[in-house]
DNA sequence: TTTTGAGTTGTTCGA
DNA sequence: GTCGAACAACTCAAA
């Protein structure tokens, strides 16, 4: 006789507070929680990036032991899986909480008709978002396009979101011992060294998020509307990776933030925590968003082809110091500070006039956080061609961006250590630099550090220009 | 149906 | 140095 089992589904939601799948699932008998590593259905770009797989690994390996070692982990189709658990266990119910991206809808769907077809009812639940997309709706039924109605008369206005819910008083958990896999046979690390120190700084657990949360509601938050612009100070959450992966709810989040009662800081962090939700909006209702041009006219923007300075811009060599700096961060820290994020973007997109999804895809694979409704809903913010786009002219210049937002050179200076002894006047433009005044630092453009590989004044033009193009009603 | 006000994050120029 | 205007025109949301 086969045992009898609930089936607790882990996806982005690898926490064990604030989980209602859990909850149900403890009520109801033994619980079998288990991880599927799906290679099999999402399509080829939205595939775990690098940086992902590596969260991924520390994620498992951490609430695996929060579930006592009863975490089962497989690789493959999970209809496939599911289909060889029925037939091992007596799969009294399964759980889970619903995820947004469209590939992952599909399958869901698939694998719900797979197991109600086997007699195995499926309960799912909202463990991820603070309102679900299909239920903020303007008053003629349509999907919002515009962040701030979305959220003042979408959101505010709506049902509050659900209180938190502490981890089950009493659960009963078990592991499939001969067919679960090891997490490290999973293969997320990658053999190079680089993921070591990527992950050091960070305790990728749900402890760790628990903690990062409360130092920021410390530390950070009452400072948080005005310092958030700047990288040198930790006045930012950093909590998007644990965000991403479920290590924390959103509610969880909310509502220790109202509690800090109701000032401009903290209405200034809970509208990010709804563009958030407004990204999950656009991508469930527009379901193209990671690929395609939210704009059609920008379908016909005329896109630069230039490998060489893709590759620069990846690897933080375009010789504009507080680019460099953001991308170097990136490719160190698997994060990016979301001020240097508009930067570096913008540039991409609006000084080397190369396509928003070369950026989308090096973000996808450097992030920790890559979430694929809020990187294809920024990049395309960025880019002017998604849902309450910035104005064509809305063009970063990234040493007045520099000055303004680094006035002390901290944040750059650390990622670009070779410009260490420029002086903070010449520190963003030292291509402007006396010749001498360079030497003094150390530094001969071309050698020690490359000069721009792009001419901000001209480009910018260029940029303006070709924005212009799209005109409506102009052909191009 | 028509109208009205507004739209995350900027830069430059000229007074 | 500071400040306001210009930078386009369009779409969205709601009255």
């Amino acid at each position: 006789m086969p045992q009898a089992v609930s089936i607790v589904w882990f996806r982005q939601d690898l926490r064990i507070t604030d989980h209602p799948a859990l909850v149900a699932a403890s009520n109801n008998g033994r619980v079998l929680p288990c991880f599927i590593l799906d290679d099999v259905n999402p399509p080829k770009q939205q595939q775990h990036g690098a940086a992902s797989r590596v969260w991924l690994h520390h994620s498992l390996t951490a609430l695996n032991q929060d579930l006592d070692n009863c975490l089962s982990c497989y690789a493959g189709d999970p209809i496939r899986v599911f289909a060889q658990l029925a037939e091992r266990y007596d799969i009294q119910h399964v759980y889970w909480h619903r995820c947004y991206e469209p590939w992952r809808i599909q399958r869901d769907q698939a694998v719900k008709k797979f197991l109600q077809d086997l007699g195995i009812p499926v309960t799912s639940f909202n463990g991820s978002l603070l309102w679900e997309p299909w239920t903020i709706q303007k008053k003629d039924g349509t999907p919002y396009r515009v962040f701030t109605p979305f959220y003042k008369k979408g959101c505010l206005t709506a049902e509050p979101p659900r209180q938190p819910i502490p981890a089950p008083k009493a659960l009963h958990c078990i592991k499939d011992p001969e067919h679960s896999q090891s997490i490290t046979s999973l293969n997320l690390l990658p053999a190079q060294t680089w993921q070591q120190s990527l992950a050091e700084p960070w305790q990728i657990d749900e402890a760790g998020a628990q903690i990062r949360l409360t130092q920021f509601i410390q530390q950070g938050l009452p400072f948080y509307k005005e310092g958030r612009n700047v990288p040198a100070k930790p006045y930012i959450s950093r909590l998007s990776s644990y965000l991403r992966w479920g290590q924390l709810s959103p509610n969880q989040i909310w509502y220790r933030i109202q509690a800090q009662g109701d000032t401009p800081d903290t209405q200034h962090f809970c509208s990010e925590l709804g563009w958030r939700e407004f990204s999950y909006h656009l991508l469930f209702h527009f379901p193209t968003l990671p690929n395609t041009n939210l704009q059609a006219k920008f379908n016909a923007f005329p896109w630069q082809q230039q490998p060489t300075q893709l590759r620069a811009w990846q690897q933080g060599r375009t010789g504009i110091p507080i680019v460099d700096a953001g991308m170097r961060e990136l490719w160190q820290t698997g994060f990016m500070h979301n001020r240097v994020r508009m930067i570096v973007g913008s540039f991409l997109v609006k000084n080397l006039l190369l396509d928003w999804r070369h950026g989308e895809h090096w973000f996808w694979d450097c992030l920790f956080d890559a979430d694929l409704a809020n990187n294809s809903a920024s990049w395309q913010w960025v880019a002017g061609c998604g849902a309450d786009a910035a104005p064509y002219f809305r063009i970063f210049n990234p040493v007045t961006q520099g000055q303004k937002f680094d006035p002390h050179g901290t944040y750059t200076r650390r990622y670009v250590p070779e410009l260490k002894n420029v002086p903070d006047k010449y520190l963003f433009n030292p291509w402007e630099a006396p010749s001498l005044l360079l030497q003094e630092a150390g530094v001969l453009l071309g050698k020690h550090y490359p000069k721009p590989i792009v001419d901000l004044k001209t480009s910018r033009e260029a940029a303006l220009s070709a924005f212009a193009s799209l005109k409506q009603g102009s052909a191009s």
